[in-house]
DNA sequence: ATCCCATGTGTACGAGCGTACACAACGCTT
DNA sequence: AAGCGTTGTGTACGCTCGTACACATGGGAT
């Protein structure tokens, strides 16, 4: 059997989980679709993550840390434009075309509602984001700027309707003192 | 064998379904477990809801039914008082006790993301709650609200954190005009 | 009274799953 | 160079699941 001995094998194997999710979702996730897409017997991935809530975190910690480059990126410190307007429009970005990036990002994101042990992963998550965000406005409005995100997005989601950046970014813009 | 024509079959599995996704989440919805919980054969509940999603969108309507109730109820029409801290006060007692209700009708509700069956269903419940906040205020406000509410629960459900009512008021107040 | 069909019941099948475990291969320390 | 522990591989077991299907039953239309 060739190919022992692979340096980044965890890599690849969360890379694959993540890939596995897109495709069918946290339910199609298992030991044996990871190994199939990261083409590796099974038994490798149940010696890297025994269980598959480990993958999860993994695979959530991967993703989390993809979103925020996106996120930094569209929202530089030296902006003096309006922070309301540049938030709605990097989310009309990311819910313009292919929403299957931002599904994938959102499950594994709302799994820890029943997930103790993605929690502390989410968390995670939002003190990076506010931290982000109160780079353009103070602490607390910045907490506030990123749950009106995430309800706004996860109406879109949710609902399966348009995203209408216009209301979003007056929206917004109430939230900025 | 008893119980032979059993004329509300189909509440009692819904119900049965509600209590299984509430102690076992989502993951452990299934035919089986239903009928193990309603006391009813197998056969039964494939013959009522052949699919898994049909038992879903059953369980969300009536879980968006006693959601909306509850929320009438601590939103009267004719309340003069603030609209930020009533809403801020019923968060409160949704995620005062137990969590376990909350956090059902979030998983149900949440589930939509990737069960496009669900979305019809997760529109009616935006769409009547927002009727529900409109009574206090306009309707684009009102929209504004119940993202910003979804958003402040997802955060305090995802992340295990405290709720911090206070600020939960201040920001609902913001988007007020 | 008779018949039909919606409803209820029991069982079996095949597939996919997590898990466990024995064995192989290879780098690293000594 | 020898031994050991980490990493990789293959296979098998037992379980749960959705699904299908044959049969039972009784209410309601005729």
């Amino acid at each position: 059997m060739p190919r022992r001995y692979d340096p980044d094998r965890r890599r690849r194997l969360i890379d694959a989980a993540i890939r596995v999710v897109g495709r069918d979702g946290i339910a199609g996730l298992s030991h044996r679709a990871v190994a199939a897409e990261a083409d590796v017997p099974l038994g490798s991935t149940t010696y890297h993550f025994a269980t598959l809530e480990e993958l999860m975190v993994a695979a959530l910690r991967q993703s989390n840390e993809n979103f925020g480059r996106v996120l930094a990126e569209r929202l530089p410190k030296d902006g003096q434009g309006d922070l309301a307007a540049d938030l709605a429009g990097a989310l009309g970005v990311w819910l313009g075309g292919d929403r299957t990036g931002v599904e994938l990002e959102y499950e594994l994101y709302l799994a820890a509602l029943r997930r103790p042990a993605l929690r502390p992963v989410a968390a995670e998550w939002t003190e990076d984001a506010t931290a982000l965000l109160a780079r353009r406005t103070d602490p607390v409005t910045a907490r506030a700027l990123l749950a009106l995100l995430d309800g706004i997005c996860l109406q879109v989601l949710l609902t399966g309707g348009s995203y209408d950046e216009e209301y979003a970014r007056a929206a917004l813009a109430r939230l900025i003192p």
